[in-house]
RNA sequence: GCCGGCAUAGCUCAACUGGUAGAGCAACUGAAUCGUAAUCAGUAGGUUGUAGGUUCGAUUCCUAUUGCCGGCACCA
């Protein structure tokens, strides 16, 4: 059996010889790590057992996963299609990314969705020649001579310092370090999906190329899940769930600007006041400061030299400008110099629903999850430079505590001190930064550095939380904050009797109480469970003239209960009303007919269920505080 | 802010290449009083986001503008 290698190399190997010694056996001749894949389609990694039908090829010399391969390779063939469809058509980059790839092209003309159409015709045409993708090694000259009518790729060219390869497919050639799959008919279950505008090399100041993103799989089957998988998450959009289940609105009036229904504030109540309980349990006294402060205020804390394009600015007829506040630290920082502070109080820590308003650019605005008036639910903390490993030790075991009740993911990342333009003492710093780092290798999460990324006044950790689209937002963050209280001249009395100034944590766990509405809607997929959902009883009278007032007294007992309960009395079929409930995601309904009237016994429906339970009243009552009490989750995922 | 797309009834959508709008759901009225995912009939509902322009005539074509969507940049 021949097999073609990434580096077009042929190798001959044994028929009849299992996957894991073929792949072995390239491995060796490589001298490279590898990783083997069957032409069924079928993954396997070299150390895994394999069945097979005696065709396996290498793919890789580095750590690359396979289908982060196949991608890269898919991007190649888009550029392969565009290149003979529109032939002054210019590359940038074409990477593959998480769940797909994309490739970044300079093209005068305007693509729009209906010519992706047309390209996946192409690309379909390119992979049945199934052309041998062909790796050549090429000094810097030649690869200046390949590429001069292309500006970007001469661009990378002239920044690589190490080898440099080219990958050859049929009469289309691409710069790239690879590797790639061996040829163009591996690649036959891929997707154009979206095109999207991207900055060259990411920087707002270059030129906007056209991006077209798509994915790949190895398999139909895989490709089809993944599609469905989208429609899905379309369907879990909080933007459509918001609209469906009542919870918010956004007005032409107020770009970014997010009301709140009836439903949505009883559920942002709840979430509210979980939050100020826990808070309290763990030591936070909570605060409220003024929405609007005035100019000297932001001009002490810097905000006006630095954040004030971002902020919305009162316009008075006298000199007394007021500034709408985009943070909350300079209204804690007020709070704690009201008074004057021992060491024996420190850590203080001032929690506050802080309503915050920053003039977000036009584009960015999304939904809840990017908005221009939210509620951050903020902490700040003031303690001493020997008190931080503890306590960024309670926040995260907070913080912990908190995500948990939601079943979210979520990963940690440490930003250290930049590299000169900082404040501070090194050794401070270095300090902060190994109290930080020990906490997150002691959370049990993952974490990862971005070193130099800190703020010019402290290190910070964030917590980046996954939603259903798999898109990632900050929520959480942590940051040492060892310039702003001397800024304001803060100070406490140490043990010595000398005035000494603190350090400050700003903290916040949900991020925004608005983006974070959000990310639980999708991860709930409007399902809250019953501790947070608005409504989370619906008694249903089977006939309003005969049961009514027995569902009324109903009410009134489960709200002694505090419990969140409608009756649905309107004059509708019980088939309709029941309906409404299911779409409506209200955990429990109860259906009120005859033979309720003279039992202690209900009947209840739990969302998500189709089978009706009965129940002694006295125990339905006992058994859903239970699960609100322990935030159980309405339906398992 | 940038690139591209979209904007029609409260909601979801339709209206061939220009001939001034239609359906389902919701609402309202009436009948039906019904036991776990849609009872039937009728009524009303629109200056087609806004402002200009082209045209005998614009939801449709053009320009501007606002908002939204997909990304990018931004998010100390």
């Amino acid at each position: 059996m021949k097999l073609i290698l990434p580096d077009g190399k042929e190798l001959l190997v044994e028929e009849g010889l299992s996957g894991k010694e073929v792949a072995k056996q390239i491995a060796t001749s490589l001298e490279k790590k590898a990783l083997a894949y069957s032409l069924d389609g079928k993954l396997y990694d070299i150390n895994s057992k394999i069945e097979h039908d005696g065709r396996f090829a290498i793919i890789t010399d580095k750590s690359v996963e396979a289908i982060d391969l196949l991608n890269h390779s898919t991007s190649h063939l888009l550029a392969q299609a565009l290149k003979n469809l529109y032939p002054e058509v210019k590359f940038g980059f074409g990477p593959a990314i998480e769940e797909g790839f994309y490739y970044d092209i300079d093209l005068d003309k305007p693509l729009v969705e209906a010519d992706l159409a047309n390209i996946e015709k192409e690309m379909h045409r390119l992979a049945k020649e199934n052309y041998p993708i062909i790796r050549k090694n090429v000094s810097k000259e030649e690869a200046l001579e390949i590429f001069k009518d292309n500006e970007y790729k001469v661009e990378l060219i002239q920044g690589i310092d190490d080898q440099i390869s080219i990958y050859s497919q049929g009469d289309f050639t691409d710069l790239c370090s690879g590797p790639h799959v061996p040829s163009t008919g591996y690649i036959n279950h891929f997707k154009l999906l979206s095109l999207a505008g991207a900055y060259w090399r990411g920087d707002s100041n270059n030129k906007m190329l056209i991006r077209i993103y798509g994915t790949s799989f190895f398999t139909e089957q895989d490709l089809q899940n993944h599609l469905q998988d989208l429609e899905e998450r379309k369907k879990r959009d909080h933007r459509k769930l918001g609209k469906e289940l009542g919870l918010f609105m956004l007005s032409d009036f107020g770009p970014g600007l997010p009301f709140f229904l009836p439903n949505g504030y009883t559920l942002r109540r709840t979430l509210e006041d979980y939050w100020l309980k826990i808070h309290k349990e763990h030591g936070y006294v909570v605060i409220d400061t003024p929405i609007m402060l005035s100019k000297q205020l932001w001009e002490i804390s810097g905000h006006w030299d630095h954040y004030k394009e971002d902020m919305f600015i009162t316009k008075v007829e006298d000199d007394n400008e007021y500034a709408i506040k985009p943070m909350n630290c300079p209204g804690a920082i007020l709070v704690y110099k009201n008074d004057l502070h021992s060491y024996k109080e420190l850590p203080l820590r001032f929690a506050e629903l802080g309503h915050v308003h920053r003039n977000e650019a036009t584009g960015a605005l999304n939904g809840l999850f990017r908005v221009r008036s939210f509620t951050q639910d903020d902490a700040h903390i003031l303690l001493t430079e020997d008190q931080i490993a503890d306590e960024v030790k309670n926040i995260l075991k907070l913080y912990d505590e908190i995500y948990s009740v939601f079943g979210l993911n979520y990963h940690i990342e440490l930003s250290t001190r930049p590299e000169d333009n900082f404040i501070g003492d090194i050794e401070v710093w270095n300090k902060a930064e190994a109290a930080l780092a020990e906490a997150c290798a002691n959370s049990g999460h993952s974490y990862k550095i971005n070193p130099g990324d800190g703020a010019f006044y402290g290190p910070k950790l964030d917590f980046k939380l996954k939603d259903s689209m798999n898109r990632i937002w900050q929520c959480g963050t942590l940051q040492l904050d060892m310039q702003l209280p001397g800024r304001f001249d803060c100070s406490y009395i140490a043990e010595d009797g000398t005035k000494k100034c603190p350090v400050m944590i700003h903290r916040a766990c949900f991020g925004s109480i608005e983006r974070f509405i959000g990310i639980i809607t999708e991860n709930f997929a409007g399902a809250f469970p019953t501790w947070l959902t608005p409504v989370q009883i619906n008694v249903l009278p089977v006939k309003n003239s005969l049961h009514e007032s027995r569902c009324n007294e109903l009410k009134k007992l489960f709200e002694q209960n505090n419990l969140r309960v409608q009756v649905d009395n309107r004059e509708e079929k019980l088939g309709y009303r029941m309906r409404e409930s299911q779409i409506k995601k209200i955990p429990y309904t109860i259906v009120i007919g005859d033979k309720e009237l003279e039992s202690t016994q209900i009947t209840y429906r739990k969302y998500g269920v189709e089978t009706p339970v009965t129940i002694e009243l006295n125990d339905f009552i006992e058994m859903i505080n239970k699960e609100i009490a322990n935030k159980d989750l309405l339906v398992k995922k």
